[in-house]
DNA sequence: CTCATCTCAGTACGACTGAGATGG
DNA sequence: CCCATCTCAGTCTTACTGAGATGA
């Protein structure tokens, strides 16, 4: 608002051809939380495409590689892809076979979904993909800001995920 | 992967009850960023709500405060509201009467927005609104740290906002 | 060129169905 | 054996978002 300000102010708008945001509003925590989340997203949704992935893709792999086998609903629970929705993801990995669904012997009601050899190696290839994206998206952080921004984000979670 | 590490590891998890997602998903970048954003952004839009009000509400309102009467496209641009999603948040201020919307003089093709008494004072309540939230997204970092987490997003959003 | 509307794809989420399980 | 109730997988619907196409 005042004369002094608005001279650094204007040092920056020239030297970075800033398309002026208000202040208070690019300095807004929850905006720029979401500005790079979004980012972020495109980042990941864009490399995975190129390997006819979807992020969820990586996440179920991850997750059966970890746990092996388990039956949809925990699958959900562990991965947090909406149960609605993680019926399209394991028919998506399941015609490429990275997993196999096959009905739970002991309990008829449940689809036990395994990983296959190929769905391995498939995960692999995501893993690096996933992590030369990681390092694009903080590539103007060094790697104890990368591990301080992450040490944060997780602080925040945990304190938010709880309360429930 | 190693042992000490993971005896860290087992004592979050026995002491949040964790519903064990795989931990090299729970650790990525990509995904802290996009869970904490939704948070917060269901945080902004709920504590808004209870005035009436939506996110875009705050961000048209605050840029006409600091830039003055602009056309419907330059706000688009301050705000990052997107031009067709503008026209319903303009009405939705005007129909309050905390902006008006006149046909600029000089060109008559514009439309100049102008905030109204009644908006700056809207605007002063949902400043209060908007602080008090943060403050609640950002209650389990000490202030310093917040304030480097704020640096840190500044730092990625600006170096993936220029390179286009 | 600016504003406004319509449309469309993607996502998140909830409601509901039908098969199967469980316990009295 | 019957019945109420629960869980699981799956389909469909609704709401919201970001973005392009088009019209005034």
């Amino acid at each position: 608002m005042s004369t002094s300000a608005e001279d650094g102010a204007a040092d920056v708008a020239d030297a970075m051809a800033d398309h002026s945001t208000p202040t208070r509003l690019r300095a807004l925590p929850s905006r720029l939380l979401m500005q790079t989340a979004t980012h972020a997203d495109r980042l990941v949704s864009e490399g995975l495409a190129g390997a006819d992935a979807r992020k969820w893709h990586y996440a179920a792999l991850l997750a059966l590689q970890e746990f092996g086998p388990v039956s949809q609903a925990e699958l959900s629970c562990r991965t947090g892809i909406y149960r609605s929705d993680l019926v399209a993801v394991i028919n998506e990995l399941a015609e490429r076979e990275f997993v196999e669904r096959a009905p739970d012997p002991a309990d008829r009601r449940r689809n036990v979904v395994t990983i296959t050899a190929q769905g391995r190696r498939h995960l692999r290839r995501l893993d690096k993909l996933i992590a030369g994206i990681q390092d694009e998206l903080l590539a103007p952080l060094t790697m104890p800001e990368r591990d301080e921004l992450t040490r944060l984000l997780t602080r925040l979670l945990e304190h938010h995920a709880k309360p429930n």
